[in-house]
DNA sequence: GTTTGTACTGACAAAGTTGTCAGTGCCGCA
DNA sequence: TGCGGCACTGACAACTTTGTCAGTACAAAC
């Protein structure tokens, strides 16, 4: 049932890894971080993710305490995920491992030094 | 063969974190920021690793260019693995993981605030 | 002359992660 | 009356990562 890997550990790196680490889940935060959106809503915007995957991993971000899980009681059904004040302390730290895989990219193929857009 | 899920990716978080992610690397690392050493001196510091995991990790960080592997060409093999240049790039962002990381664990058992060694 | 240590590889098993598929209850639309 | 959309679950297959075990060559120590 799991999505991430590494089980509690006393490692400050594992645990943050932990939380970012999946498949799905920098790009879910990113999409997450222009606004709040529904799950059918996240699914369409991520091409090739499955609704199974998104929620499990959904899921995981809800119990870490970074994304917030609001659900109106109607019929359908309506849930909206959006970043918690929590998670928002994650994004300065998405920046600097951003920049640096950026950097990371351009040394891979120096061939075609273009900018690459974050994500 | 490969110790790092994600192949090429366009997306820079997944490209620095396919250079972090490991079981073993970010300890490899650490270990290694104190002072170059050699295979099987890194073998016997990290408690629970096995050689093969080890090497395989090494060669990885290797390809990465995040690491330097000497060779001296006597009998018995002696090999001697440092943290290259480029690898001390990215000391400042696992300062940032680990900061991050550090105070999550704070938030997970806020029953024990002891402050937690990095790594 | 058997053992120990070095740095490594190959074949394979065991975990762990991700993906697939079917199914749930209810409403609105045609 | 049948279909699609919503948010989700369970069982399970497929793939990835990690771990285990044996084996390589050579020299020095015992």
């Amino acid at each position: 049932m799991p999505v991430s890997k590494k089980e509690l550990s006393e490692c400050p790196i594992d645990a943050m890894l932990s939380v970012i680490d999946g498949r799905w889940k920098g790009t879910i935060l990113w999409r997450l971080s222009d606004r709040p959106m529904r799950t059918s809503e996240l699914a369409r915007s991520i091409p090739g993710i499955t609704e199974r995957m998104l929620i499990r991993h959904l899921q995981e971000l809800v119990r870490d305490g970074i994304l917030i899980r609001r659900q109106e009681n109607v019929v359908p059904p309506c849930v909206r995920y959006s970043i918690s004040k929590y998670g928002l302390t994650l994004v300065p730290v998405l920046e600097v491992i951003c920049a640096w895989g950026r950097n990371h990219l351009r040394r891979l193929h120096a061939a075609s030094p273009h900018a690459l857009p974050c994500k």
